[in-house]
DNA sequence: ACAGTGACAACAT
DNA sequence: TATGTTGCCACTG
């Protein structure tokens, strides 16, 4: 990313969770050296919703993104909850009727500061 | 420049 | 367990 705003950091690194597995808002702020923008994590991925149109964003996992209690608590996209209930279970991810997701299972470890250090090269 | 906003999180009832 | 309250901070207009 040629663009180093807080926002594209996010999204690089919501790249880079894998398949089957999720992490928090504010796990992701954490990772950024930002603890305690969670908030500005969930409205980046509310942005995307803007940004349907550039492929650039079009293959971001942000399903894989959920509150800190593992629940989906999606608003404001073009999604709904279901609909990303649905995507996790795509992914291979146990969604509860409630909309949990067992996070001792399925969180995803994150990057390691070495990982987020190269995250603007590519 | 600055106040309003929000796909959060932690804490208090 | 379930709401309600408060702090949070980068983006937006």
């Amino acid at each position: 990313m040629t663009e180093s705003s807080f926002y594209q950091q996010i999204y690089a690194v919501v790249l880079h969770i894998p398949r089957g597995k999720v992490t928090s808002y504010g796990r992701i702020a954490s990772m950024l050296g930002a603890p305690g923008a969670a908030r500005q994590v969930g409205y980046a991925m509310s942005a995307l919703r803007y940004k349907a149109d550039d492929s650039k964003y079009n293959n971001i996992p942000w399903q894989r993104v959920i509150n800190s209690q593992g629940k989906i608590t999606i608003k404001g996209s073009r999604f709904n909850k279901l609909q990303q209930a649905e995507l996790l279970r795509e992914d291979g991810v146990e969604v509860s009727e409630d909309l949990k997701v067992d996070l001792d299972k399925y969180l995803w470890g994150g990057l390691s500061w070495q990982e987020i250090e190269k995250l603007g090269e590519s």
